[in-house]
DNA sequence: CGGGATCCACCTCGATACTG
DNA sequence: CAGTATCGAGGTGGATCCCG
């Protein structure tokens, strides 16, 4: 059985249930890592613990207020752990929790399909455009 | 060399580039992607092609705007195709491209994910109200 | 049936300023 | 260093009406 028809028999199933959000575990995780930092933020902490202010270098354009935000986000979801060092000044260090880590798998797979097909998306976006 | 450790070194490298959403594919992609109703209409579609009204079905609580407005992206980046049978009523039939399908590989391994560790997600959540 | 157009309520997010 | 607080612009998305 190929992917995209077990993918079909799944979806069909959450569909006659109505997907809903509270039910449906794709629509909630999607609600949660499908904004624009999550999964960044979890491919850098995959290559090893990082303090607040690294993270801040690693992903340059996620702002102080949103690197917080969806830190904490994750931290609530079990995804991320968040240590303190009760040193002055404070020292704070994220890393991917087990559970976190589990999750790395199906988001190296994302990555490698959007490494892979980046280019004839950006060909069919130039094609649509020309017409 | 487990995934996250790919991972990590997959991000390391995109993190020196500085991570521009134009020339990274993970941040392009998750741009498109990422929003609430592409992925799930992916899914849908994976179990064959389906009308406008099959799919609003499907997805019960998306908008007719934002059914349009999605395959439309969907259609510019080549991942979803629309034709249009010339009878009145008109009927139109959208269908997965065979990049389109590329992507239930990945789309099913975050599925299935999710399915998996839905319930731990939901235990964490619930621990850190508790807290 | 399969949309397009318009209006509007939210609400996410960025910028800035401040704190222990 | 690692945040919090507040403000305000902008965009997302729903509701509604209309069309061929």
């Amino acid at each position: 059985m190929e992917p995209h028809d077990r993918l079909g028999d799944k979806f069909t199933q959450w569909s006659g249930r109505g997907l809903d959000a509270g039910r449906c575990p794709v629509r909630n995780m999607l609600d949660r890592l499908g904004d624009r930092w999550s999964m960044l933020l979890i491919g850098a902490l995959a290559a090893g613990p990082m303090r607040f202010s690294a993270l801040s270098r690693a992903v340059p354009d996620v702002s102080k207020r949103m690197l917080t935000q969806t830190l904490r986000t994750l931290e609530t979801d079990g995804l991320v752990s968040r240590e303190v060092a009760p040193t002055t000044p404070p020292s704070v260090t994220y890393a991917l929790t087990p559970l976190g880590r589990s999750f790395t798998g199906p988001l190296l797979s994302l990555i490698e399909w959007a490494e892979l097909n980046f280019q004839a998306v950006m060909d069919a976006r130039s094609r649509s455009r020309a017409a």
